[in-house]
DNA sequence: CAACCACTTAAGGATTGTATAAGTCGGTCT
DNA sequence: AGACCGACTTATACAATCCTTAAGTGGTTG
């Protein structure tokens, strides 16, 4: 899994690029400041930085020199405007690409899975194994056994989300804030449904289960039998 | 084919130059302005650009600067003074060959040619193959089981897409922004249709697919039937 | 054993996908 | 120029699939 260091001052661009780009499958770490960012950026080694060129407690073009100094990692800047001297002095300082504010989700989805193959693998590709069942979210194909799993959408988006935290238990309502993408509302008695459907799909029953254990009054965890 | 940005703000030359290679087969974008230009260097990844010096909104020297710093696409550089230190600064600067204007046609024909190859080739991904479909961006030829397939531009786009990320699901609007080249607006119905003749001409329809599947709720994907 | 939690099944409405037809546009042929 | 043609888009009707709500059953805890 990529994981993208944010830095921008701007809360509500800030939280909508986290948004965005968490919900692509993507480790977010999103920062206000210069200082933190560089922090985030040395700790963390992450896979992309996306950073604003506006903030107030550094030029953008210092940090980048300052991020260049510590590491190679991909950089793509948001610039605000298109400011062609601004646009010129940073690339040249090394950063990988742009975003001109007001971007769109679809370009900054664009730019993010561009730069990201073109350093060299996407990341968050990659099949996850738990037993015999096979989870492979860039071909959205699961296999128990090696035959095939025919599942509905949120199906496999609930067993992906398990297969990520194997042998851990999750609460139905992390379930319904991560899966379903409801944090607040909505009611847990789906989270049931599905996981009953993912079950008998499995082969399994509450009763007598290899790979979908619930633990009462918690929750659920998906563990490798063998 | 091959794409082409030309950045030319005068509209007679803009146009002329633009229909003379989309004539060729080219794939070509055409924009007045320095800015824009830059945009679809970044956003289309063309395999060449030719860019005219006398821009009115920046310095040629300094876009050609810019492109440079996101990319190592050659450049052909269309200059209207015939000035030998004007030539040398701009080869020097980065450009794989130049055009003096006025230019004919042919002249036109014969650098792009000439720097395609030198590059390494109009297509320079060699054919791809699913299973026993055959897709050549080359010769813009696609197979299946040996007999040719009658697609058009378009659906030859698709399937190219779809065929170099072979297994992987690929969203409605995702397949918008990168073969339609539109990453705002756009109706999906577009892609549906589209995808829908493909299917018909690969002999398939939504039921009984064997090469090209829908994924409910996320997009499509080409596979591999054996 | 009572209260609570979890599991399963069923059914409706809502969403998404398919296919066909009709409308646009640009280019070509006579 | 006018009619035609192919490619693409938009519109529409229909079909498949999915998600949620609801209700009843079964299991666990204190």
């Amino acid at each position: 899994m990529a994981s993208v260091v944010i830095i921008e001052d701007e809360q509500r661009i800030r939280e909508l690029v986290a948004r965005v780009l968490a919900d692509q499958g993507y480790d977010v770490i999103a920062v206000p400041t210069a200082m933190e960012g560089l922090q985030s950026v040395v700790n963390g080694t992450p896979d992309l930085v996306i950073l604003d060129m506006g903030l107030p407690d550094l030029d953008g073009a210092e940090l980048m020199k300052m991020i260049r100094a510590v590491s190679k990692v991909p950089i793509i800047v948001a610039t605000a405007r298109n400011d062609d001297r601004d646009i010129v002095r940073t690339l040249n300082a090394g950063a990988d690409d742009y975003l001109v504010k007001p971007f769109s989700v679809d370009q900054l989805e664009a730019r993010v899975r561009a730069v990201l193959r073109r350093v060299g693998g996407d990341g968050r590709t990659g099949p996850l194994t738990v037993g015999d069942l096979r989870v492979d979210a860039a071909s959205r194909e699961a296999r128990l056994d090696g035959a095939p799993l025919e599942l509905s959408p949120k199906e496999f988006d609930l067993l992906r989300f398990l297969a990520e935290r194997e042998g851990e238990v999750v609460s139905k309502r992390e379930l319904l804030a991560e899966v379903w993408r409801q944090p607040y509302g909505g009611s847990e008695k789906t989270v049931d449904v599905h996981l009953s459907w993912l079950r008998k799909k499995l082969g399994e029953s509450a009763a007598d289960s290899r790979y979908l254990q619930t633990v009462f009054g918690v929750g659920v965890k998906l563990v490798d039998p063998t």
